[in-house]
DNA sequence: AACAATCTTGACCACTTGGTCAAGAAATTT
DNA sequence: AAATTTCTTGACCAAGTGGTCAAGATTGTT
């Protein structure tokens, strides 16, 4: 789980080290959100002692800041995916695949993120109005070029985005509640497999995209 | 905001200022997450002297289970509709526009139960395994005997249900991401009905059922 | 080998927190 | 109206928190 100490030839010791603690911080932060994780906590999940984390990380929120910037950047990513798709079939299915997969294995940033907003964003706030804001209105365009060619029904595109987002990080953020929902069992491989075709199928049909399933062998055109 | 002291005549002044309390702490809880709040900022809601919390509510957990305990209740109602239903056009329909509905006049709960379920449940594991399991095959009874009697396209019904929770909780708990990007306004009353028509749409289309909007007039059959 | 820069760490501190308590004020019952 | 139960509240405390610091260890440079 933890990162390799092997090659520390290279990079300086100080990337290293900071690259651990975000990572353990992380975890904590998902578990126990901003307010609820302690630093020592954090010191412990990346076997460091608390005062090292103060001299890489001067403050918690700082620290804090970190974290969200390495999920933002991921976050933004995953969507690049959009902007050299064809369609709405290609692009947006790619993209549920892809935000699922990220829900899958990184859970975390994720919940990170989730805790955030629905506190408000106090700390983040700058990264919603920027970043955020920015990124949300080119794939608005985007999807609406695709209306516009009468690829897919009309809907706000900011609706179809939500819709998106709040499907596939429910996977991540409501992973307790799925598993405990699953027999206290994570979702197996063919599980994750039948939600990803589920949900693909469920928004393509619905925006009136026409979507064969990945399985079947049904020749195309 | 604050509940009325007006007719103290009947209840037992307990109920009363227990109801204020809950509420209060509803509040601060859904802002700043179980660890974030503080005893004080509850109390300070409610206009009362933190002592006076500690003797209604021994425990900062007892009280927050009692908030929890409210919240539960309000989600199992708004799912009396989907038992009540014909099928899936008149059922699933209404369950949307009632979970909207709550989500949209009632957010906190539901950032409550987003952050304590992101936090792995820590506290409500129990209600999980018991109620929630069990309301929640319950309904996946219905739809799937609305798969089998043709009614809708098959797919896992709790995937179904996932989708349904998401997607509209989605909108209390991301309230703040929502507002920042319309402009830093609430939603109109013309964009809640817009997107609530988006989601019925969409969902029941790509289930394959029939769904004619609400707003125009076309005459069905 | 001497020096400088970077990193490590236990001990420590000011402050906040959940929770207690005892004395009294209101309300209710007899 | 006296007695009893319920409620109110300021003052207080032990425990835990983020953050500091100075002394030393390690590493890199000349």
């Amino acid at each position: 789980m933890i990162l390799s100490t092997q090659r520390n030839q290279s990079g300086s010791k100080r990337k290293e080290n900071e690259a651990l603690i975000i990572t353990a911080a992380e975890k904590i932060f998902a578990d126990m959100g901003y307010a609820g994780a302690t630093m020592q906590q954090i010191a412990d999940a990346a076997g460091l002692p608390k005062a090292n984390l103060h001299y890489y990380f001067p403050t918690k929120e700082i620290l804090y800041r970190n974290v969200i910037d390495k999920i933002f950047n991921l976050w933004l990513e995953a969507a690049d995916i959009f902007d050299a798709a064809e369609g709405p079939k290609d692009g947006l299915s790619s993209y549920i695949d892809a935000k699922l997969e990220s829900s899958r294995h990184f859970p975390n940033g994720s919940k990170v993120w989730a805790n955030e907003v629905i506190q408000g964003a106090p700390i983040i706030q700058d990264y919603l109005e920027s970043k955020l804001t920015a990124w949300t209105h080119s794939k608005a365009e985007i999807i609406e070029m695709w209306i516009a060619k009468g690829l897919m029904d009309p809907i706000n595109p900011k609706t179809l985005l939500y819709f998106i987002w709040s499907a596939t990080q429910h996977y991540a953020d409501f992973q307790h509640q799925i598993r405990t929902l699953n027999n206290n069992s994570d979702l197996t491989e063919a599980q994750w497999s039948e939600v990803k075709e589920d949900i693909k199928k469920l928004v393509l049909k619905g925006l009136g995209v026409e979507y064969v399933s990945e399985s079947p062998t049904i020749s195309d055109e």
